[in-house]
DNA sequence: CGTTGTATTGAACGGAAGTTCAATACGAGA
DNA sequence: TCTCGTATTGAACTTCCGTTCAATACAACG
């Protein structure tokens, strides 16, 4: 005895909706048809019915969480600041910051890695985004470099914005690990240590 | 009709190793009793008999595998090179190199990783593993921090250390997912550029 | 109001996995 | 040689999953 009829995109966002729920509370190998269907008040048939497979209801679900996860966001405050070393320090505070701020979204993000790690299709999908956040950091890498092009002779803009996104990616390793040590004002003294040129002479006097 | 009777121990070994091979080729979550039985020419009951549930088995793999990985190694050529900041270069560029050069083991531990999320036992073996590697890293880091005291004021060895283990692990992240594009001299180039600090005038005349 | 297409259900099937267990054969000690 | 403990087998049981499909009821259209 069927139930009411809805429109199909509102059907599938629906569905997507409890996909997404139950994969951020069980993870993505505890994130069965019969339990997304149980989420989403429908029959499992149903499910099959809008997305023809697990796989390709799984594949839809990691579509939906790269196209609503902000890539980067530099926001006025921070183009404001006057150094361009500032500004991305700022911005990787920000991105460490996500990482402890959004645990669920972070968490299954992981098991898209994990999952990438033997399924193409996921993988070329992680590629592209990848590709999208290395090149969110490349313009303020560029800054970065353009402002000593002498203590940064070999370093390219690719090469930094690589490194930045490495660090960050390390970060939600570790923030997902160890949530507990794992602390943000560290890594980022740490970092702007790095990055900080020496001054002329010692002005703590 | 039993077959032939090997004493406990050989067993066990015989067993991990063969769950080892699945684990590294099929992944975690493919790495099923059965299999492994297959794999190790023996009856799924046996596995069963030695491990008692597919979950210590698996515990037992990720002791294993954390008890034969090298931590860091320091070798004396890298022990040998003058300056501070050249030797944490180095070690940062023989672990890189060791994530291309030993892919299955890095694919497992990925593996754990991601398991680690939601188990909790799995995590806590992390955690010290993190931890430890973690300590290898710090008296690198003191050396690089004590032979520039004025630039390095605000940095703790501590948070010079977990700054490379995070490099690492991001590392690892994207050359699992991008492996043709993940390039060690790239990031080697502009880590070395962050550390380096500038010369007092240009020496390439 | 009748027809038609389709969204929807829920039962059923086949497969695979983890675990249990009675039966069995090997090895060591008496 | 006999006995006993135990390592080992393999079939059986249970559970759950993905998928299929015939039946069904709703909505739109004529």
């Amino acid at each position: 005895m069927p139930g009411k009829r809805v429109p199909e995109p509102e059907r599938r966002e629906q569905i997507l909706a409890a996909t997404y729920d139950v994969a951020a509370e069980h993870g993505l190998w505890e994130t069965t048809i019969l339990r997304v269907a149980a989420a989403a008040n429908v029959s499992p048939g149903l499910v099959i019915f809008h997305f023809e497979t697990r796989r390709q209801l799984l594949l839809a679900l990691l579509d939906h969480v790269l196209a609503t996860t902000t890539v980067l966001l530099v926001d006025p405050a921070v183009a404001a600041l006057p150094s361009p070393t500032e500004r991305l320090i700022a911005v990787l505070r920000r991105e460490m910051s996500r990482l402890t701020s959004e645990p669920l979204r972070i968490r299954l993000t992981f098991d898209y890695w994990m999952a990438g790690v033997r399924d193409a299709a996921i993988r070329e999908k992680l590629q592209t985004e990848f590709a999208r956040y290395r090149a969110s950091f490349r313009p303020l890498a560029a800054e970065v470099l353009r402002a000593e092009p002498d203590r940064f002779a070999d370093v390219t803009p690719e090469g930094l914005a690589g490194l930045a996104v490495s660090l960050i990616k390390g970060c939600a390793v570790q923030s997902m690990i160890d949530a507990e040590r794992f602390d943000v004002d560290d890594h980022l003294a740490a970092a702007v240590g790095l990055m900080t040129n020496v001054r002329p002479a010692s002005t703590t006097v």
